[in-house]
DNA sequence: TCGAGTTAGTAAATCGTTACACCACTTCCG
DNA sequence: CGGAAGTGGTGTAACGATTTACTAACTCGA
C-alpha cells in the first residue's frame, strides 16, 4: 500500500510515464491498442492512484469544489450540503465545507482562500445584490456559482445562478392565505436586505394588490436588521416578532408569512408562548420546505424549493469546463417554486379581538 | 494578484528561498532579525501565500482535515459540522466534507481516499464496532478521531475517540421517566447496532432495574433493522413505531425514550395521526438535543450532547502532530450528556386503557 | 529509391516548496 | 596560533505528474 507513482506503472507496463500520463489523460489513440492494455492491467494491479498534489501543481486546479453556505447548522443548507455532496462523488470531485454566518468578509475571504487553494468552482450561497467584493477573482477566471441568488444586472458574465423564483414563490404564498379568506396578512423576516427576500415579498406584495387589498394595511416585522443568522438565531427572529406583533397594540394579523421555515418553526414556538394555537388562532406559512416542516405539529404548510434538482445543477455547472471568465456567457436557472399544503393554515377562525387578547393576557 | 512564489519573495528580499522557506516553518532563530524582518516586508508586500499543492506535494500532507458524517442534511450533524468548521477555521484548517450515509462501504471508501489525498486527519463519525475496515490507513499513520462511538477494545493504539458517556445517557433519559412515575417505558431505535446505541439501551436497562423493574416487561421497539438511515429515515423510525406500539394488541406504554431527537419527532408525528397529545398522553424524551427540540410543540424534553465543546475537542485531536500509530496511546473523551426537561415527558395520566384505544379508533 | 507523412512513443523541463548538505566567516579556547 | 564550534546563511535535489518537442520506425506514392 506504500505510494505507487506514474513511474513504477510506468515501469511495469514496460513504457514511459509519459505514455501512462496519456492514458491518465485519455489520450489513448496516441498508441497501439496492445500498449494500452499493458498500462490499464499494471494500473489495476497496482492500485495506482495518481497523486492529487502533484497534479494540481502541475495543473493549477484541483477537482475540489468550494461550497459557501451561511451555516450548515441550519437544517435547510445541511440539506442541500448533502444534495451537493451526493452530486460532487457522483461528479468525481469533493467538496471543501464553509460557513460564512452571512458575514460578508467572512464570505470574500473563503472565496479567496478556496480559489488560492485551486479549487475548480466554487458554489456560493449569499445573499448579497453586488459580487463586487469578489470580482478579482472572478476574473482572474473562478468558475463562480451563486445559489439562492438569482443573477443581477451587474454580474460579471461569467456566473452562473442557480435559484428558485422567489417573487413566484412569495406569491404562492399569499396567494394561499388569500384564498383561505385571510386579509390581514403579516410578512415576517428578520431582515429584508438580500436580494431573495426582497423578491419574496415583492412577490407578497403583487398577491396582496392583485386581491384588491391595500399592503400598507398588513403588519409588517422585519427586526433584528443588523442581527447576523445561522440556525438558532432564523428562529429566534420569528420568535420574537410573534411576541411583538401580538402583544403590541397593533391590528393582529390572522396569517402570516414567514421568510422560511426556520423562522415560521420559531413563530410558531412564539405563539405558543402565548397561548395561541397555530392554524386555529392564526395561520403560518413557511418557506423552504424543510424536513421539520412535516414532522411539526401541527403539520407546516411551506414553498418548497426543488433541493435536490438545484444541487444538481449547481454542481454540474461548478465542474463544468466551459466556464470561467470570458468563455461562455453565464446562464441564469430559474427554479419554480411549489406550494406545500399542511395543517398550519387554515381559514380565519370567526372570532373577535377580544378573544386572542385574553388568551394573551392568561399566557403572561 | 497574479500567483507569487517563494522566489520572488526571496529575491525581493535579497535572500535565497531556503531561508524564507526557514521563516514560513517556524525556523526564524536561524537567521539575524533583520534578516526576517526583510522577510516579513516582503511577504506582505507581495502577498505572498504558499502554495498548498507545492507543500503537499512535497511534505506528504495537508492542512485539510476530513470530516465523515452520516449525514449533513440530519440537523444533529449539521450542527455538529458547523461546530467543526468553525473550530478548524480557528486551527488553519479546511474541512473536506463526506456523507457515508450510514453505509460501511461508503465509510472505507472515504477513509481510504481521503488519507491517499493527504488529509491531516480525519473525524470518523461512524457507528461500527470495529475499525478493522479501515485498519490498514490507520496502521500507515492516520490521524483518526472516531466521534459518537467510545474507544472500544479492539482499537489500534493510536485512534482518538470523542463522544458522550451514552450509558449514562441512556440512564438519565429512563430515570427522568421513572421519576416522574411512568412504569411502561418503551425504548424506540431504528437499529441497535451500533455501539453508541447499545450503550444508550444498557443504561436505559440499568435506570429501569434499579427501580425494581423488569426490562423484559417494557415495550421496545427496533423495527428497520436493515434499513440505512439520514434525516428523513430517522423520522419515519419515529413514526412507524408509534404506529406499531399503539395500534397492535401488546400493553401501550405511558412513555417513550428515543434513540434521538429525530426519531422522537417522528415518533411525536406518529400520535399525532393516531390523535394522541404527546405529553398528555404519552410522555417522550429525545437525545441530541437539537435547535429543534426546543421549538417543538410541546419543546421535547431531550439528553444534550455538548456538542460545541465535543466538536473542539476533535478538532484538536485531528490536527495534534504527536499522533499517529505507534507514537502516543490513544485517548477516550467521554463527556457527559445533559437532561434537559422541557413539556413533552409529564407524569402519567390517571386513566384506563379505554380512553386511548377509543382515540385510536377515532383517528383510524 | 527518395522524401514526405504518419504512428507510437520518449526525454526533459516544469510546477512551488522544502530538507539536507554544505560553505564562508567569526569566535573561542587551550 | 591552530582547530573546533557556532553563526547565518545558500545550492540543489527531490516530491509526482504533465506537456512540449523530438525521434525512431514505418508507410506510401511518384
Amino acid at each position: 500500500m506504500a505510494k505507487v507513482t506514474i513511474q513504477q506503472v510506468a515501469k511495469a507496463a514496460g513504457v514511459s510515464a509519459s505514455t501512462v500520463s496519456n492514458v491518465l489523460n485519455g489520450r489513448s489513440d496516441r498508441m497501439v491498442q496492445a500498449t494500452r492494455e499493458r498500462i490499464d492491467k499494471a494500473i489495476a494491479e497496482l492500485g495506482y492512484r495518481p497523486n492529487r498534489a502533484a497534479r494540481q501543481l502541475r495543473n493549477g486546479r484541483t477537482q475540489t469544489i468550494g461550497l459557501v453556505v451561511p451555516s450548515v447548522g441550519n437544517p435547510f443548507w445541511g440539506a442541500f450540503a448533502r444534495e451537493i455532496e451526493l452530486a460532487a462523488v457522483a461528479a468525481g470531485s469533493s467538496v471543501l465545507l464553509c460557513n460564512s454566518e452571512r458575514d460578508p468578509d467572512r464570505e470574500r475571504r473563503y472565496v479567496e482562500e478556496l480559489w488560492e487553494d485551486g479549487v475548480r468552482g466554487i458554489i456560493l450561497c449569499t445573499s448579497l445584490a453586488s459580487l463586487d467584493y469578489i470580482s478579482n477573482v472572478i476574473d482572474e477566471g473562478l468558475q463562480l456559482v451563486t445559489f439562492d441568488r438569482p443573477a443581477q444586472p451587474g454580474d460579471p458574465e461569467s456566473v452562473v445562478s442557480v435559484s428558485i423564483d422567489n417573487h413566484v414563490g412569495g406569491y404562492l404564498a399569499a396567494s394561499h392565505l388569500l384564498e383561505l379568506g385571510h386579509t390581514q396578512i403579516a410578512f415576517v423576516s428578520g431582515s429584508i436586505q438580500s436580494v431573495n427576500r426582497a423578491a419574496r415579498y415583492r412577490g407578497f406584495c403583487s398577491a396582496i394588490e392583485e386581491a384588491g387589498l391595500d399592503v400598507s394595511d398588513m403588519p409588517m416585522w422585519t427586526g433584528f436588521e443588523t442581527l447576523p443568522f445561522g440556525d438558532v438565531e432564523a428562529a429566534e427572529v420569528g420568535r420574537k416578532a410573534a411576541h411583538d406583533l401580538f402583544t403590541g397594540d397593533a391590528a393582529r394579523p390572522t396569517a402570516v408569512v414567514a421568510i422560511n421555515d426556520m423562522t415560521a418553526l420559531g413563530f410558531c414556538r412564539g405563539l405558543r408562548d402565548l397561548g395561541l394555537k397555530v392554524g386555529e388562532d392564526v395561520s403560518i406559512i413557511g418557506f423552504d420546505d424543510i424536513v421539520l416542516a412535516d414532522l411539526y405539529d401541527p403539520p407546516l404548510t411551506s414553498i418548497r424549493q426543488p433541493i435536490k434538482r438545484m444541487a444538481t445543477l449547481a454542481m454540474e455547472e461548478a465542474v463544468s469546463q466551459d466556464g470561467g471568465a470570458g468563455s461562455e456567457v453565464g446562464r441564469s436557472v430559474l427554479l419554480r417554486p411549489q406550494l406545500v399544503v399542511r395543517e398550519s393554515t387554515r381559514p380565519p377562525k370567526a372570532r373577535n379581538e377580544h378573544e386572542v387578547a385574553n388568551a394573551v393576557e392568561g399566557a403572561r
